[in-house]
DNA sequence: GCCGGTCCGGAAACCGTATCCCATCGTTGT
DNA sequence: ACAACGATGGGATACGGTTTCCGGACCGGC
């Protein structure tokens, strides 16, 4: 009864539908819509009738099957719950659509065996990028893996971007987009030294998590520039989490911790913290200060405000989007941009809120 | 010189290079790479090998043109940022990948063009199904809108889900998961009416977003049960953000209106109340009580902590997804659930935390 | 009025994969 | 030992578009 293409298909409208019903060849409903061909205005007038009447949409899969077709960035991380995360998202996706292009995203949950997968289905899908989001935990394994999946996907014609985590080692096809973490830190720190406090519990971060060893590295470079001793007692290692922050607080303030000041790896440890420090009756920032770091939208809703540092998360999705379009559009004349220029830093800084003091008494 | 296939191909490797490469036909690599037809050992071997080497993936696009494909979900968003929209996506993607499923992200930033473009973007990309996040403008247009793409969607194999808005009106092929909005403004004004307060400020949102004229009926029917008088000037209409929460609070207090505790629309909005309150010298909950709604982590972080309603996010989104898999797969049957199958409603309940205190005087 | 140039429409090849159908080979039953 | 059958592998075709290559029509100029 129903042969190949029968009137009451169910499917969606293929090109052909609209072809023959606007009484034209299958090619010239195809450069009316691609607009790359000159075309009369009669014919251009029959044919999007007809498109509008079926409701007709091209087939991406076939677009791109032959040739054309959107370009698409996945965006891969760890927990699409963490606030960081949704600014360099909402960067990548903004500047992705600013182009026309198409983002997805798929959640690794800090699984490597999943990331693998995801990583093969954006091959799969032929994205342009893969964007990598976060922090890595540094372990031997890493680089390798990493570097896999750079040639992987640079051999498939797409590319590796990594952002918010320091560059792979020697020469491996994939670009960085990172914030200056350490200086941050620094700063940060600095911030507390200046203001007299001596004694300031630490609560980086895992300990094995890129990102955290940045920010301690960053402190300890400022209490070595202070001239004041640092005391790794005062450090304390675990997720960025709002209840780790409490947890820590709490445990230092039962072991009887002597600090007047705290430096939270995260906005949300910090709140943490702070809220661990009111359940032990003290007050922020009159008995102990506190600064975080992110300044996520939580820094500015905490009371009193957060001190923090700023990183431009956004910004860095923009540039991390941006980036992989330059690459793709000056990727014809050979390799324009040798390994140095697909390192690229932005810089953070220091907002001065309200949750630091200078230590009601001194050493 | 070049050929239609050269060695040294820069594009990423065919399914034909495998065959040839392995000394066996095109068909069989494809065979054993799906597993769905008996092949031998031997050959299963010699295939694989070759994939190994090349790290070959099949293409998606040639894939899903042929038929098979992983099936890929859409979820639209007005802004990404938002704690209520992270956890929805999550519940969406963390189901979507237990079946193997894809799931797409895109922001309209509450721009109908925008929007119309994604869900025709969509529509090219073949999705299963797009799902529109949060709650809608309630405009003449917006039904017809609405009813416009489920039908486009619905027409092209896919499907709409509407996800914390209320169903549309008719017999239009879409789906809506709810939750129990105005019962929990019910319950949460009702919390705040029971410990004595008589004067609150409602901060309900935007007078057209459903999910405000939701929160705020609920309200008013606690009020009405309660047989307190509803005072339509103590109502402050405006978006959900932390800059409303604060000024609307700010303007009131200025303003002289005189009020013992405040009902927010959103936990975010609560915040910047709770702000405001404090830079106005009042205690929070000893001189006003605030709540909330949503209960995002914020909600929990806040100094006190905030009494608010649970909404069930991530389990929205993955009832979403399960209900668009589920009539994927009975869909062969013809038409299984009636219209009304297609409205699921999730509870909400309130959380008590420690920001709600009967009022220091009673009127 | 004829010729040449411009412009547009139609047919067909190809993109990479899945699948249907047929050929082949080895095995088993009688 | 021969026939029938089951298990596998290969060739061809479809999926929905894009694009190139041609051929034909229309127009203007001389």
């Amino acid at each position: 009864m129903s042969q190949r293409k029968t009137s009451g298909d169910v499917g969606r409208a293929t090109i052909r539908d609209v072809a023959e019903r606007a009484g034209v060849s299958v090619a010239s409903v195809s450069r009316v819509l691609s607009g790359n061909y000159p075309v009369s205005e009669e014919l251009r007038r029959r044919v999007m009738k007809v498109v509008g009447d079926l409701d007709y949409v091209t087939n991406a899969h076939a677009r791109s099957l032959a040739g054309g077709g959107t370009p698409t960035v996945a965006i891969l991380i760890n927990n699409i719950t963490g606030a960081a995360f949704a600014h360099v998202a909402k960067g990548v996706e903004g500047a992705a659509t600013l182009r026309g292009w198409l983002s997805l995203v798929g959640t690794t949950g800090d699984d490597p065996e999943r990331e693998l997968a995801l990583v093969n289905l954006m091959r799969q899908q032929g994205v342009a990028a893969v964007v990598l989001l976060g922090g890595a935990y540094d372990v031997d394994e890493y680089q390798l893996r990493m570097a896999r999946f750079a040639r992987s996907l640079d051999a498939a014609g797409s590319h590796l971007v990594l952002v918010g985590r320091p560059p792979l080692e020697g020469d491996v096809p994939a670009t960085t987009v990172d914030y200056d973490n350490e200086g941050g830190a620094y700063a940060m720190a600095s911030h507390l030294l200046s203001a007299g406090h001596r004694r300031v519990l630490l609560l980086p971060g895992h300990a094995e998590l890129t990102t955290a060893q940045g920010r301690l590295r960053g402190a300890q470079r400022a209490f070595e520039a202070y001239g004041v001793p640092f005391d790794p007692g005062m450090v304390r290692h675990g997720p960025y989490d709002y209840e780790h922050g409490y947890e820590a607080v709490e445990d230092s303030l039962k072991g009887g911790v002597d600090f007047t000041a705290v430096l939270a790896g995260t906005d949300v440890v910090a709140a943490g913290a702070m809220q661990a420090l009111r359940a032990g009756g003290l007050r922020v920032p009159e008995d102990v200060s506190i600064v975080g770091y992110d300044d996520i939208p939580l820094a500015s809703q905490l009371t009193p405000q957060l001190t923090t540092v700023h990183v431009p998360y956004e910004e860095m999705g923009r540039v991390a989007l941006r980036a992989v379009a330059d690459r793709r559009e000056g990727g014809g004349t050979g390799r324009r941009r040798g390994s140095d220029g697909d390192h690229l830093v932005l810089g953070t800084h220091v907002v001065v809120r309200n949750s630091v003091r200078p230590p009601a008494r001194r050493d």
